[in-house]
DNA sequence: CGGGTTACCTGACGGC
DNA sequence: TGCCGTCAGGTAACCC
């Protein structure tokens, strides 16, 4: 579930929780997998570390310490939390980081899509999730890379949005309400888009994934931030999850279907 | 390599 | 109340 917004809002609230560079007194992991096995050593190299920071590259949280970098995905269902004092475990609570002033994080992940994987300082360009990865939407992203990204392929532009070896972050959600704004159809094969076209999806990635980090995130069934709170771009969606209903700008039916396996909307008026 | 489909996993929801 | 099929903010492993 969780897209760049959502990612970028935990990133922000471990951050604060964090700031105070709290010393790692202990890891338990509760299971041995979650979608890739968990490194066995992985507790035993973070405890007695002091957590430095924490930074998202792409929908990854990384967790800095002096000698070990914690990487993290939240997959679809990921979350972390602050548990209470004498708080019951959650049934999918797997990692839990007791910190050495008392407060414990746990990761929950009820569909076990998430990650957690160890990288040496330094190690990053290397590691085989990270390495890969596209350009930031906001941090170097522009039409004439995506002009470029695009010619010759013949995938449709909601597709070509969503790989993020071309650039990182868009998930479902947005790539529907990203297109919307541009007035681009998900439809459109990608080798067919104008440098014009191309010019007004950037900026409506730029303008959409702004906002949603403003705003929280959208929670649509699972995504919660650090505090259990809700983000508030759901109520911004002009497309996701709304087929039949009438558009927003022109009042057309909102049409949906189905492309490469994941649910995409659009207004067939809007958007050419 | 590009493009498409399937699998991974749990839980919520609607229909019968 | 079940039970069953469908679907869900992601991505990697297959296939052709």
């Amino acid at each position: 579930m969780p897209e760049l917004p959502e990612v970028e809002t935990v990133c922000r609230g471990l951050e604060k929780i964090l700031q105070n560079k709290p010393v790692i007194k202990r890891v338990r992991l509760l299971r041995k997998d979650l979608r890739f096995p968990i490194p066995p050593r992985l507790p035993r190299a973070l405890s007695g570390e002091v957590i430095i920071g924490v930074r998202r590259r792409a929908k990854y949280l990384l967790f800095d310490t002096e000698s070990v970098i914690l990487l993290n995905h939240l997959g679809m269902t990921g979350s972390w939390r602050l548990l209470a004092r004498n708080e019951e475990l959650g049934k999918h609570d797997h990692c839990l980081i007791e910190l050495a002033d008392g407060r414990v994080l746990a990761f929950r992940d009820p569909r076990r899509f998430g990650l957690l994987d160890l990288i040496k300082p330094g190690q990053e360009a290397v590691h085989p999730r990270l390495k890969d990865l596209g350009v930031e939407p906001l941090d170097g992203f522009s039409a004439e890379l995506l002009l470029v990204k695009s010619r010759k392929r013949k995938v449709p532009i909601k597709v070509l949005l969503m790989n993020q070896k071309i650039v990182v972050g868009i998930g479902n959600i947005y790539a529907s309400e990203v297109l919307f704004r541009a007035g681009v159809r998900p439809t459109r094969s990608s080798g067919t888009l104008t440098r014009g076209e191309c010019a007004r999806i950037v900026e409506a990635v730029k303008k959409v994934l702004v906002s949603a980090i403003r705003a929280g995130g959208s929670s649509i069934r699972d995504y919660r931030n650090l505090g259990g709170e809700e983000g508030g771009f759901q109520d911004q969606h002009l497309v996701y999850e709304r087929a039949g209903e009438p558009c927003s700008i022109c009042k057309t039916a909102i049409k949906s279907k189905v492309m490469a396996g994941r649910s995409t909307y659009w207004c067939p008026r809007c958007q050419s």
